[in-house]
DNA sequence: ATACATGATTGGCG
DNA sequence: CGCCAATCATGTAT
């Protein structure tokens, strides 16, 4: 996969042009026009270098190399890799605009499809902290999410699970009573048992014991010694599953 | 708008 | 690796 051992990318040095990075091409034109060599799939396989080795700066000088013909944009834009690496410059030039037209207008497989994510976040995220004028908290960004959903070309649609079934809860909880700490073999079982993953099973567990002891430690301080507070009307019927420690 | 419930993640410690 | 505390994320109820 060693690609072109000739790597003068974006190193300048056109001796026709005074061209700089604001002119962008458009104003004076290039006779000769050198990147004119390079078949989509050489810079598709250029873009994807250059991404990987992480060094952004070269790759904005690469893409601001390229020609800019209609139909060879047009060629261009049918490799994701392409259309990839103009989005992490975009992004990282905070030209935003164009980042959501590429990431909302081209379809990106799904490989891609956190890269581009975490991106299309962050930059709502810097916008909403720019017009505030103060860093995001969590619900602020819960909001910013909310209202900018990703769109379909970098989500495939299936949403996270915040409540599992009340039927695998069930199970779960009458697992926990016989056994908090159940080995990887019981794990599985459960997890087959429930429709979720082994992990799912064992964040569970974890988070059942860690909320158990949590609540244990508060009844312990707070009416721990001096017989306080003996209302403790514990209702196992309706209990809102917080104080489930004694079920 | 706030507070809570609950699944998921992170970083430290064996 | 598993466990733990702390924290994040997010749907829901107040």
């Amino acid at each position: 996969m060693l690609l072109f051992p000739m790597f003068h990318v974006g190193s300048g040095g056109f001796p026709g042009g005074g061209a700089l990075p604001g002119g962008a091409g458009l104003p004076v034109p290039p006779p000769p026009l050198p990147t004119l060599n390079f078949t989509p799939e050489q810079v598709a396989s250029v873009c994807q270098t250059l991404e990987d080795s992480g060094d952004i700066e070269r790759l904005a000088r690469f893409l601001w190399s390229l020609p800019l013909n209609p139909g060879a944009l047009e060629n261009l834009s049918q490799h994701e890799a392409i259309l990839r690496a103009r989005a992490i410059v975009a992004f990282h030039q905070g030209n935003f605009r164009e980042l959501y037209h590429l990431l909302e207008n081209f379809r990106y497989t799904k490989d891609s499809h956190g890269k581009l994510q975490a991106m299309w976040l962050e930059a709502h995220y810097q916008e909403a902290e720019k017009l505030r004028g103060r860093p995001l908290g969590p619900v602020d960004k819960y909001r910013v999410r909310k209202k900018f959903p990703l769109p379909p070309t970098i989500w495939d649609g299936e949403q996270k699970t915040h409540c599992f079934k009340e039927r695998t809860r069930n199970l779960l909880r009458e697992w926990y009573l016989q056994d908090p700490y159940p080995n990887p073999q019981k794990k599985r079982e459960l997890a087959h048992a429930t429709g979720l993953t082994p992990t799912q099973v064992g964040n569970w567990f974890k988070n059942r014991r860690q909320r158990d002891r949590a609540a244990a430690a508060k009844n312990r301080t707070q009416s721990g010694c001096r017989s306080e507070t003996p209302d403790l009307s514990i209702e196992p019927s309706d209990s809102p599953e917080s104080m489930r420690e004694l079920l």
